[in-house]
Order: C-alpha cells, then structure tokens, then sequence
DNA sequence: CGGCAGTTTGATGTTACTCAATTTAAGTGG
DNA sequence: CCACTTAAATTGAGTAACATCAAACTGCCG
C-alpha cells in the first residue's frame, strides 16, 4: 500500500506519462487506499521478456533501463533507452504483451499501472489522451531518425547523435553544470544501440578525446566542445 | 462533392485506417453533402513537405508513397512505403504539420480528411480509437525491427527483410498468384530503405537471381526460393 | 592475491563504398 | 519505324570503413 511515498519512487516529472498519470491515477489510489504496484531491479536484470503478458502499463521511476531485439545471430539493436518516466514500452497501454524485452541497465525502479484505470482514463480524458499520443509520436519520431542515422551515417556521426540525444534527455530530468553529465552507459551499449562493435566504438570515443570534443568515463560524459559535437552529430 | 464515387477512389481495406473511416467519416460527408478532398499525384512529386502545415488527415487511396528524411549531406532515408489505406503520417491525427516528407513512388491518389472530424470519432468511438492506436503501434513496431536490421544485418538479410515485409504487406492487400508480387520500386528506393548503395544493392539482387531465390524486374518480384529467402531475412 | 568486467591497442580480414564505364530499357519526336 | 534521349540496371577495379581476432591493460572486489 502506497500513500504519500509514491512521490519518492516516483517524483513528478514534467514529461509525459508520469506526470499526467500521478495527477490523477495515483491521487485515485491513495484515496480508496489501493495498492499501487512498484518494483525494485537490480542492474543487469530482465525487467520483462519477449510477448510477456502483463495487466499493467509499466514505467520506470529510477534509474536506466533500454528496450532492445535479440536477433536470431545472438547480436543484439537497442531500440531505446529508459528513463525515468518512460513506459517501458508504449504499447502497453493498449496490448497486454511485452513486444520487445526491457533490461535494467542500472538498479532501477519501476511502477505499474493497471491498464483498465490507464484506458478508462484515457477515454474520459482527452487531455491525457493527447500526452499519450504525443509519447507515442515522440518514440516514432525519434525511432525513425535513428532509422536515418543506422542507414546513413557514419560511425562518428552515429555516436555523435546517440550522445546529443541522450544530452537532451538527461537535460529534461536534472540541471547540467559544466556540461557535464551522469551517463550510466558501458561502451557495449552505445555499440548496440549505434549498430557498431564495442572496439570500433572504443577507437571512435578515442579520437573525439583526443580531438577535444567529448571525454566519456567512469559514467561521466564531459562535453568539451559542444558546437563540434552537434556539427558532426546533427542530421538535418 | 463526392457522393457514391469515394469508394472507387478509396476502396474498402480490410487494413486500419481507411476501412474504419469510410465506414463513418465518409458516410457522413455523404449525408451532408460535404466536400472530401481527394487529389491525384504523378509519379516522383512531392506530397508533402517537411514540417508542412496540414488540416486534414492525408491518406493513400491507389498507388504508393513513401516518407522519408533528407540527411544534410543529401542522402536520404526512406522510413516507409506507403500502400493504399495508410495515413502519410500517423501524427496528422493528432498534429498539424508533417514532420517528415512524403512522394509519390508511382502515380498515386490521397485522400483528405479534416483533422477536427476524426479527432471527434476518435473521442467518441472506442473502436475507432484502438483503430488508430494500431496503427501506432504498428509503425512502431516496424520501425524499430527496422532499426534491428539496419543496425545488425548483413546486405542480403537487409534486403531479404525488406522483400518479405513488402510482400506481406502486398499481400494483405490483393491476392497473389504463383509468388508473383507487383513491386513498383527501384533498387535506389531499396537501397534508400535499408542504407546501402544502389551498386551494392544491384549486385545483391544478381546474386539472390543466381542463387535462384528471386527475380525482381520491371516492376514485379517474382519469388522462386521462399524458404531460403524467409531463412536469410527473417530476424527472430 | 586472483578473478572479473570493462577498456584499450594491434594486426588482419571483409564488407560495402566510390568512381567510372557499359549495357539495357523506355520513351519521344520526326 | 528509326534516330535520339534519358533513366535504370549492370559490371569492373580500387579503396575506405568497419569487423574480427587476439592480447594486454585497468580498476575493482572478494
């Protein structure tokens, strides 16, 4: 049973699904005393797999976590990264299955939502159902530049982009000073989510040090030369 | 004014989107007596334009599209072909302008419908709304499958991918004799699909003919090997 | 201290790109 | 029907980008 401590778990975000959820699916909780479902993951854990059924639209509270498609070959394409107040996966809200799997990328919280009160209020809501829309016109947005990015790009460039758009994101949940930023990526990520191997993502992040542009470690990104990283990275 | 005469521009789909209005929204401008705007296209012109402004819903009605996004250094990246039945770009029903251009890959018809019209079906008919909501989730689904095969994939499973997508999609819209596909694209356009160049697309196909999988010729595909092609592009 | 996960570096191999030319197919006007 | 034009498909040779394989190095933790 949850009351004024779902705040902690998950605190109110100016984006999206969280936000307009918390306003009024979790005051409705508290207020028949209903127990809200959120759950704690360990970095590396599978939060959900492949077709898993699930009754609730699911979304992360704390920490990373990435939406990614194993092939057949055993390589692996991230689709997205997680952020706090993301849904794991936006079609959750209408489909009870998983259709990607989702890992925790570092310890995580995750809060689920019962799909019935997500749908029912989507229906009497049509404000709600326009911040729904909108995160399902964001992630075919960028979806489809990564599509440009994967097929027309080269290897710095892909990085480059990756680095700018993950900026953006952790830009909307925290204050960045000294452009500096909490990155809990390995290497390997970035090669699986620019389709690069691990080695060749290691030579690129080389040279951009080397060339001053950005510095990436101990889950630190430091950008040292913004207009450089957004000439190399930008499509448009 | 178009009275009975829609359905010979837009006939009845099975498949989302059309079938679903016609049923209400074209019935409607019927009865009242209403314009609904159709317009024809030649082959190569631009449909819409990047960040276009829109009032209507834009939909193909005879011939085939594509969206695609224009990179600074001039190349381009097709997102997705677009069959009769699909919307140009499923964030008109919730947005005014396009986010990413749209031409005609052969002569073509659309068809247009007010924005206002299918958001009030939207809020008032849950059926409608899980219409469109599968529309969504299809794109999605697509797009990041395809960011799965441009990210991992060798040339020819890139390809192969692409036919049989297309072929499934050819498929749910006529029925199809002796493995013989109308496909009225150019190896640009594939290579434009899955990033890679035209040569190298060229001598791909030569080897998919030499090893008797396919033929692809004056507009039409002709399936010899289906198992060995669905085995080099399926990804699962 | 040993083991492990992640990063870094080197040497070599392969895929797909680039450049350039030729061939084929599809009009178009006379 | 033929000369002419143009878009598309095809082929060859040389090259660049990225992958693969293998090993060493680093920091961390038990």
């Amino acid at each position: 049973m949850i009351h004024g401590s779902l705040c902690e778990i998950c605190p109110r975000r100016n984006s999206g699904f969280c936000g307009a959820l918390l306003e009024d699916v979790a005051e409705d909780a508290r207020a028949t005393a209903e127990k809200l479902q959120y759950q704690a993951l360990r970095s590396g854990e599978l939060i959900a797999s492949r077709n898993q059924s699930s009754g609730d639209v699911v979304v992360i509270c704390g920490g990373w976590g990435f939406r990614f498609l194993q092939t057949s070959d055993g390589r692996r394409q991230i689709l997205k990264f997680l952020l706090p107040g993301d849904v794991l996966s936006a079609n959750l809200v209408f489909e009870d299955r998983f259709r990607f799997p989702v890992k925790a990328l570092t310890d995580a919280q995750v809060a689920k939502f019962p799909r019935e009160k997500i749908q029912a209020k989507l229906f009497a809501d049509k404000s709600f159902l326009t911040v729904v829309a909108n995160i399902y016109i964001a992630e075919n947005q960028h979806a489809e530049e990564m599509l440009a990015v994967l097929g027309q790009r080269s290897a710095k460039q892909r990085i480059a982009y990756l680095l700018l758009y993950l900026m953006k994101r952790i830009s909307a949940q925290s204050v960045i000073r000294e452009h500096r930023y909490r990155l809990p990526v390995r290497q390997q990520h970035i090669a699986d989510a620019v389709g690069l191997t691990v080695v060749h993502v290691n030579r690129i992040l080389g040279i951009f040090r080397d060339q001053g542009i950005i510095e990436l470690s101990d889950g630190f990104l430091q950008v040292l030369n913004a207009v450089e990283l957004e000439r190399v990275g930008s499509i448009n």
